[in-house]
DNA sequence: AACCAGGACGTGA
DNA sequence: TCACGTCATGGT
């Protein structure tokens, strides 16, 4: 099992090359391949967050883009940028329904723009700190996908993100049941690979790069290049 | 023109 | 626990 885990991270690493996670606004032009407006990926530069705001802009990223495509995200986050509300205590006083106004191409925006405040003041008070997991789970509007993301891309902490794409995929190789748990699929990666941030970067962007690019709803198996390690039933 | 996107919450069983 | 409805914009 060990071998299939990595088998698969380093097929997609050879398919696709560092990913450059996660997207910021001031990596803007830095890799112009990706799709987006912002561009903001910088492949083979793991030191990012370089400040607290840059750090706020993963967390509210990572919030705007529940169940939402990243190009809305980036229209979003370039209308905060423009109210230069990517920092908590503008946030914080920010009318709501200027919030709701900026983040609106982000799409549930009534919702968004009430998780956005509460993680801002939850964020003021952390002063620097780094949160716990359960922290983050009990803030309204964080669940175990957005904790990780924020844990693993805000604050270099070695939490595997799993999203739709990770189970599809991993569904598709037959390396867990289509039942599976968040928690049971998070413990698949943990257990089988090293506790290593720069790896559980780069192997969730993968993943979201190959969901996009093969394994699709409806996926395009002839040239997928885990093809051979892969138990889906191509027909 | 339907379908779906880097989910989470509230509810009822 | 768990299945299901709800939230909303924009690209394909």
């Amino acid at each position: 099992m060990k071998n299939r885990i990595l088998q698969t991270y380093k097929n997609l690493y050879a398919e696709y090359s560092p990913q450059g996670w996660w997207p910021l606004l001031s990596c803007k032009g830095v890799n112009p391949t990706k799709t987006g407006s912002i561009n903001g990926y910088h492949p083979n530069n793991y030191s990012y967050p370089h400040n607290d705001d840059e750090r706020l802009e993963i967390c509210i990223g990572a919030i705007l883009t529940q169940n939402t495509s990243w190009p809305n995200v980036e229209k979003a986050l370039l209308n905060l940028q423009k109210l230069k509300a990517i920092n908590q205590k503008k946030i914080l006083k920010l009318k709501i329904e200027k919030l709701k106004e900026a983040i609106r191409p982000a799409g549930y925006f009534n919702q968004k723009a009430k998780k956005l405040k509460i993680f801002a003041e939850f964020y003021n008070e952390l002063k620097g700190r780094t949160p716990l997991r359960d922290e983050l789970l009990t803030i309204w509007g964080v669940g175990p996908e957005t904790a990780d993301s924020i844990l693993l891309y805000a604050y270099n902490e070695p939490f595997f993100v799993i999203d739709a794409y990770t189970k599809r995929i991993f569904t598709r190789l037959g390396l867990t049941g289509i039942n599976s748990s968040y928690a049971e699929l998070q413990n698949l990666f943990h257990k089988n690979l090293k506790r290593d941030t720069k790896i559980f970067n780069e192997y969730h962007a993968l993943i979201v790069e190959h969901a996009k690019n093969k394994c699709q709803n409806k996926p395009f198996c002839k040239s997928c290049c885990l093809k051979k390690i892969c138990a889906f039933d191509c027909v």
